[in-house]
DNA sequence: GTCTATATTGTGATAGAC
DNA sequence: GTCTATCACAATATAGAC
């Protein structure tokens, strides 16, 4: 049913999916502005018109990838309040998708063009971002505003340290570096013991 | 001494330094490639060439800014290590000087294209990142990888959650929110006291 | 699906008047 | 110090052959 029949090896599926990827590579090493569709289809190995059967434009790359992120953010957000998750696992599995899409990570949390394209995205529908969610089931019943910071920073470390980290390593994490962040992340997410009594 | 007496009121260094704080600005909105001369000279109130006085490039408006970021760090290192200011008061430092250099400390430590052009010149003169020398004195004695991570998640905390804050609250932080993050950082520094006895 | 052009606009940068 | 005018080039995107 999915193949059509005229297309070689590397049908369209196959090549729309290889040019998201190094869009992702790129975009994550130069940055959305600073990545050209030259450099993308430099990377492919074709010319730039063919990037433009598969893409509509270069807007359209990146619409797809911050598809494919909410995509994968949302099933998280599912997954954490069907199960529910606790927040060690919540933040394991945040190290864990981080790892696997990397570029997609870097790419959203970092480059301020694709931020601010999103905060635009979001006035425009009105919607909140993804990132809302998830801290909220972090910080649980406590919806005070301490309580968002904690779970803001729980995120910056899962997020900051794991991308640090696989820099240095082609992209791998080992378990005991997964296990120190995770442990950093529970420290900062725990409420202080003293703050209880006041 | 400083005055040479023919210019107006806003004077050639005030100029320079007028632009580099809207390049700044623009540059934690937009990104660096996603900033173009126009967009600074239209926020500055002036055209395109007038920048040129000032600065010979683009580039030149980076490396400026840059530098300035590198005194900054390289000052509080020095005062890291002269006193020695211990860890809570160096990440209360470093939450500090984010509120002050944010569009800076947002530029630096997120825009993908400002970054690899630091990795770029890092290889060039050999010389490691400016981060490294904080991180080390956040350390201390214990040189492991696990404290290592420990003191980058307390730096990922100060960083990325002061910037999270003062963006909804117009660059200001409450003295309350400063607290918060900074426990939070040392929370994450600290190494679990279960550790101590494997 | 991919190619060789080419159209078109944006962008960094310069020349020279004021 | 800032302007108008312009250049050279890089970028996005399209047209039409194969």
């Amino acid at each position: 049913m999915a193949r059509t029949g005229t297309q070689s090896a590397a049908d369209a599926g196959d090549t729309r999916q290889r040019i998201l990827a190094i869009a992702s590579e790129l975009f994550a090493e130069k940055g959305y502005a600073g990545t050209s569709i030259a450099d993308i289809s430099g990377r492919l190995g074709t010319t730039k018109a063919a990037l433009y059967y598969h893409f509509s434009s270069k807007g359209d790359m990146l619409t797809a990838l911050l598809g494919e992120f909410l995509a994968l953010s949302a099933d998280l957000v599912e997954e954490a309040i069907a199960t529910p998750l606790a927040p060690e696992q919540i933040l394991g599995r945040l190290i864990d998708l981080t790892v696997d899409s990397r570029g997609l990570m870097a790419t959203v949390g970092r480059d301020p063009s694709v931020r601010s394209a999103m905060r635009a995205e979001a006035r425009r529908n009105g919607s909140g971002k993804q990132v809302d969610v998830i801290v909220s089931v972090l910080v649980g019943a406590d919806q005070s505003r301490a309580a968002l910071i904690r779970a803001h920073s729980a995120l910056a470390i899962t997020k900051e340290s794991t991308l640090a980290l696989i820099e240095d390593n082609q992209g791998a994490l080992t378990e005991e570096d997964r296990a120190e962040i995770l442990a950093a992340a529970l420290r900062a997410l725990s409420a202080p013991a003293a703050a209880m009594s006041a």
